[in-house]
DNA sequence: TTTTGATTCTGAACCTGATTCAAATCCTGC
DNA sequence: GCAGGATTTGAATCAGGTTCAGAATCAAAA
């Protein structure tokens, strides 16, 4: 009975069309101006076809988001595989983590947009589970590299706190960059160009006070720029 | 000629009529259900004449945005008039930011959901500049808060970094918190509980690492939750 | 007090675009 | 070749933001 499986293909390859075509247009004509009916046209099939997919706009906008988040994982792959001490590659998470919002505008802006309630509230339940779930590898990569760092010595386990606790530091100095990155005219009135290389340098001085060995002192704007440049090359351009 | 005055005056009580029921609504049906024709008719007014006050929605929004700002800047005034040493009072600022969001989670939201670019692009210029000018206060007590703590010695100058962006750490700390926070389900998934005290912590280890001192060694999180707790009580809910 | 012209207010009509659903079409197994 | 279920279609429906022609109001002038 392959004919079954055969529909099942058939129709995980629409899927497939109609997000990257919604990929291409928001590419080309923004998140705003996105439209169900044009979509689908663009695809040759039927509204009501593409509404057999995603039962609304906002859910397709979760999948959307939900495959940008696979090539994330990437970036966090990489930094862990790189051949270098625990605070290196920690530093380099956030390297990528930069980069790849800067390769992936339309990816970076999607996933604040989609976060906002108002759409989260609208994508269907498994579809929310399902983004989340795909971040998950995120958490275990960096959960892994935390253990292998107290492990190695590099850094002292605190107290009651677990893997994930120990970096939910970085991770919101890079969720709070993004954000603020992503308000237009926020850091210009505040006079903050460079916005990556201070967030680099808060990085290290975050990792320093943290007590992650080895620490780098002191943490000069140019050298932690100089070896953010070449993380950037060596782990995430390769 | 007292009659054009006048008039200016009504209108601007209209409009803080309208605010004030729009923040209601929301609070009451959430962001996603309002309706411009039901804010109006709550108010005895037809749609049209909301519009002579709001371009948009999105435009409505976004001066709702800029009242609840007022009240947040307000959180900023009382950190840095707190009798303390700079480093307490930075710390209070991260407090007080949290202790205001958690007060306030519909502008928490509401902020979130302005600044995402779908949104802010269909405002009214003057009404961004106007919202981002009500937040200038805030950077001017910030960058004062280190120039003092420079003058004082408890900071040192970092090379060619001015005030804003030597306090750039501590408030992607903050931000980016709250925008975990606001992604439901996503801190739970790895299994962070009490984010709070954990940014807490953060902020003090990110302190420590900039040489803020008095340092704070070593940092720990019940030690940094009863401090944060204190603040709170002296500094923010008298 | 009446007139007048401007200003403001009104809300039904308009418009865009997401969503639905009855009919048409396509399969597949007999 | 055909019956009946599954799928696709796209015009119709619906929701809700926005507009605008006319009604109402107002203030100054006559």
């Amino acid at each position: 009975m392959g004919t079954a499986e055969r529909k099942q293909k058939e129709k995980e390859e629409r899927e497939r069309l109609f997000l990257t075509r919604a990929g291409e247009m928001i590419r080309d004509e923004g998140l705003l101006n996105l439209q169900m009916a044009r979509l689908a046209e663009s695809c040759e099939y039927a509204t009501g076809t593409l509404y057999q997919h995603f039962s609304s706009k906002e859910d397709l906008l979760v999948a959307l988001a939900e495959q940008g988040a696979h090539r994330h994982v990437d970036v966090f792959r990489r930094a862990l595989a790189w051949q270098a001490g625990t605070r290196d590659r920690m530093f380099a998470i956030a390297v990528g983590d930069v980069h790849f919002a800067r390769k992936n505008p339309q990816y970076a802006k999607l996933i604040q947009y989609v976060f906002a309630e108002a759409v989260w509230e609208n994508a269907l339940p498994e579809r929310r589970q399902s983004l989340l779930g795909h971040c998950e590898p995120i958490t275990e990569i960096i959960r892994s590299l935390v253990r292998e760092a107290i492990y190695h010595g590099d850094l002292r386990a605190g107290g009651s706190l677990h893997e994930m606790e120990l970096a939910l530091g970085p991770w919101c100095l890079c969720e709070g960059m993004h954000s603020l990155v992503h308000t237009q005219g926020l850091l210009e009135k505040c006079r903050i160009h460079r916005p990556e290389e201070l967030l680099f340098v808060n990085v290290q001085l975050l990792l320093n006070g943290m007590g992650w060995q080895p620490l780098m002192e002191p943490v000069e704007p140019a050298a932690t720029q100089a070896l953010a440049d070449r993380i950037r090359r060596d782990v995430f351009e390769s």
